[in-house]
DNA sequence: AATCGGAACAACCGCAACGAT
DNA sequence: GATCGTTGCGGTTGTTCCGAT
């Protein structure tokens, strides 16, 4: 169902995640929050590029995300959002708890596209019997017009002022983003990347694109790197952290 | 049993928005 | 105001699953 792992030509692994991924990058921002999605590969031992690990976070690790079938009410729910608001997948997500964008999106491709495009034949053929060929080709481009973006909906400028609704966005996560804490920089490393994966590796210099960086840790970057400048600009303390039963429970299973 | 095609979904990519400097 | 770095969004792709033939 997902692409192979494989890593690219800068050393950046890419395709399905892996369980002890999942582990790792789940340990990480549950204890330190994502302060920066950049930098959180490095530190949390990943060789994923931070726009893979934010993905694979609000999609799949994220704890409030509810995942199995959807509810006829969520079905509905979306068609009517989608009428109202168009691909504005976020939107519609914010409007449905425990649901992502993707999820949403993959979910009206497969399954709702067809059947509002249904309930809009039929309900256009009860207004207008006459002439049904005429509301299929009405019915299509209505359909692509929603495809798009509706003449009604507003920019994405004005409406997506906030990225994540109180809904979705619960206040777990977005007290773990607010606080945009660094890890410890003693023990972070070491307790997340137990496995050596980052501990005991020496990193070269690497020049690439900021999402696709993939995570370099040594002691040299620990003193150059943004957390001890935070700590030396007092942004973020390092004595804080998070303590989670979970954490507890993976640093046990490793 | 083999094969084919559509469904399902995780993940990638490019781009725009936004905030900081 | 311009530039740069970071984040988030939406479109698309690639792989696997599964039912039909």
């Amino acid at each position: 169902m997902v692409k192979a792992p494989y890593y690219d030509k800068n050393g950046v692994k890419k395709g399905a995640w892996s369980l002890e991924e999942d582990n790792k990058l789940r340990a990480y921002v549950q204890r330190y929050g994502h302060w920066n999605w950049r930098e959180l590969p490095k530190f949390a031992g990943l060789s994923r590029c931070g726009k893979s690990c934010r993905l694979r976070w609000m999609n799949y690790l994220r704890p409030d995300v509810k995942r199995g079938k959807y509810t006829k009410e969520e079905d509905e729910k979306i068609i009517k959002l989608h009428q109202e608001l168009g691909n504005k997948w976020s939107k519609i997500a914010a409007k449905l708890p425990g649901r992502t964008d993707n999820e949403i999106k993959n979910h009206w491709h497969t399954h709702l596209k067809k059947r509002a495009k249904e309930n809009q034949v039929s309900s256009e053929v009860k207004e207008h019997p006459s002439d049904i060929s005429q509301c299929e080709t009405i019915s299509r481009n209505r359909h692509s017009e929603a495809e798009s973006v509706p003449a009604n909906a507003p920019s994405r400028h004005i409406l997506e002022s906030s990225p994540l609704s109180p809904e979705t966005s619960s206040s777990y996560y977005s007290t773990l983003s607010s606080h945009h804490q660094a890890p410890p920089l003693s023990s972070g490393i070491n307790q997340i990347a137990e496995d050596g994966v980052a501990s005991s590796e020496t990193f070269d210099e690497f020049i690439g694109d900021f999402w696709t960086e993939p995570f370099v840790a040594d002691s040299t970057f620990f003193q150059n790197s943004c957390p001890l400048s935070l700590l030396n600009r007092g942004l973020i303390s390092p004595c804080v952290s998070y303590y989670d039963d979970d954490i507890d429970l993976f640093y046990q299973v490793m």
